[in-house]
DNA sequence: TTGTAGGCGTTATCAG
DNA sequence: CTGATAACGCCTACAA
């Protein structure tokens, strides 16, 4: 292994020049850099980043923690996350928390005796007095897909309401009346913002979600299907049914089809995510786009300015807005 | 922070002891040890990775590059290399290398420069001869997906032609006499063998596919619509499409049911793989099941073994075997 | 602009 | 069994 040292010796000056030019810092005579530049070139130097990191105390090391990166919409932030970390030359440790607020603190603790102060967290159990803890010992901790007044210019997050205003208004505009809603039975956060946004939207041309058109449950294909086997159980008819996300939806299309039930010539389905498989599926699925890639990216640099100390904006904190994709689940109300 | 040193001062000891009941290595009184673990557990101390790596020019730490995490596939053989490292607490670095040599190469480079010596690596078009040299200059570099004979004991591969053989039985078994196939245009590799099984078992009973019945693509669910089309085009009948993956295959599927081609009933479709969403589609798709999560919890073992000089027998290699999966896209030949 | 030297937190080799 | 004491490779004031 060559070392700073041997490129010194070799280029005949001293270790900190040649540290200087390898750091692209301090000042160095064009001609010294110049060779400098050549030696370590033909000996194929590169630096130690552990001698580095314990030297300096800083290391260029982004962490990644989401509940599991098989996932694709996780796999979408991984990717998004990676990309912006590698184009900064940044090195990437992942981590998956498999929503267990003990296996996170594992994780944080892990990536923290690496030395690495850049972290990119998905967490949706750990509580909010935790995470404004870590983002006091931890210089570029930023949290995705969350809001903490306290630590609101860490939060990179996504305007719910929104999501649900814009995704009630869609079906409304095609005719419909009658709505189900099959969701997670999560009261508080994402499920809890995009029901008052569909609600808003309800109201205002005086329609309504009846609560007992509303299925609470998990949030994964088998949700779907149940879903809409509790909704014909109780009885409820509706024309368009708002899943809480695309795997919801695609198990809603799934159990309504088993039932001689076509989406969407008999009922219109909307999902929200826009996840790969929100394009494969048949229908194609009209859902909510959530931009989680561009979040990741955004994430992730706004993590590298804050540990480089470039000044951020205290009270501000960075809200994305979701889109409406139309594909194939949703058409005009037949009524 | 804690130093090793500050533990030592507040313990009355020297550094030297406090390092040997950290690591657990060499002789400490038990009386002493159990004291030392005590001001440890106390003063909250916590190894620094870097000043360790840096003295013992040894880490803790696998890294893992696949060409795209956030594809189920790769993303499920993330889930069980973190899991085998996470288990033995080491850390996981993640690169995607897009399947550009060079990106692969930087990610390689980079994860050296870390001092990371175990990498699990997903690589189908850097040369053999690259990797021979990887291996050579990493002590725990294990090749998940390929076999390189000079490095046979550090691939973990799978059995493509037995792949090929079982799935074209199953439709042997049910009947089918016309086949078709949409492949990778790869000619080399897994495509290649499996269709060297598919032809063994077909060839057992007399039957054939025709060179003219197979499309070759790429590998994706475009792959899969473009390739049915293509078979139309050409006139080919069959009851009975073998597709190179799932996700060829739910194209297929998709092109099939706009043309009013219903699967299974008309035509019969079977994939590999047996990623998330062959559970998800409709109809569910039968296919073969590839075993890549457990492939990869025992690719990072191996890894972690090599980097560990534990004996491994050089003349060996690691094989697994897909199995098939039945569900709903293939059924009796009604012929 | 360039060089010197001390230190970062651990490991590991010797003595004792 | 325990304790000094060099490394490990690099950074960074401080000098020159």
């Amino acid at each position: 292994m060559v070392t700073l040292q041997d490129v010194a010796e070799k280029a005949g000056v001293s270790p900190a020049t040649v540290s200087r030019v390898v750091r692209g810092e301090g000042k160095v005579g064009d001609k010294c850099r110049a060779h400098v530049k050549k030696v370590i070139e033909k000996m194929g130097y590169r630096p130690n980043t552990n001698a580095r990191a314990l030297a300096s105390n800083k290391t260029e090391i982004v962490g990644i923690i989401v509940p599991n990166i098989s996932s694709p919409f996780f796999g979408t932030l991984a990717i998004g996350a990676e990309e912006a970390a590698t184009k900064a030359k940044y090195k990437v440790l992942m981590g998956n928390s498999h929503n267990e607020p003990k296996t996170e603190q594992a994780l944080i603790d892990s990536f923290l005796e690496q030395g690495c102060q850049n972290i990119i967290l998905h967490s949706k159990f750990t509580d909010d007095a935790t995470l404004i803890k870590w983002a006091k010992q931890i210089k570029g901790l930023v949290i995705v897909n969350r809001f903490v007044p306290e630590i609101a210019n860490r939060c990179i997050w996504l305007d719910n309401v929104s999501g649900g205003r814009v995704m009630a208004e869609h079906l409304i505009n095609q005719g419909h009346k009658k709505f189900a809603m099959i969701t997670s039975h999560l009261k508080i956060g994402d499920p809890a913002d995009r029901l008052v946004g569909i609600n808003q939207s309800l109201n205002r041309v005086g329609l309504e979600l009846p609560e007992n058109n509303i299925v609470y449950s998990n949030a994964g294909m088998e949700a779907g299907e149940a879903g809409v086997i509790e909704l014909f159980d109780r009885g409820i008819e509706f024309s368009a049914l708002l899943c809480f996300n695309d795997s919801v939806a695609i198990g809603a299309i799934n159990a309504l089809f088993d039932r001689g039930i076509d989406v969407p010539n008999d009922v219109s389905v909307i999902g929200f995510d826009d996840i790969i498989i929100a394009k494969i599926c048949r229908p194609k699925l009209t859902t909510m786009n959530y931009p989680i890639n561009k979040m990741a990216v955004y994430a992730t640099n706004l993590s590298m300015e804050l540990t480089n100390n470039e000044e951020q904006e205290e009270h501000k904190t960075h809200l994305f807005m979701p889109t409406l994709t139309e594909r194939k689940s949703v058409t005009k109300s037949a009524s």
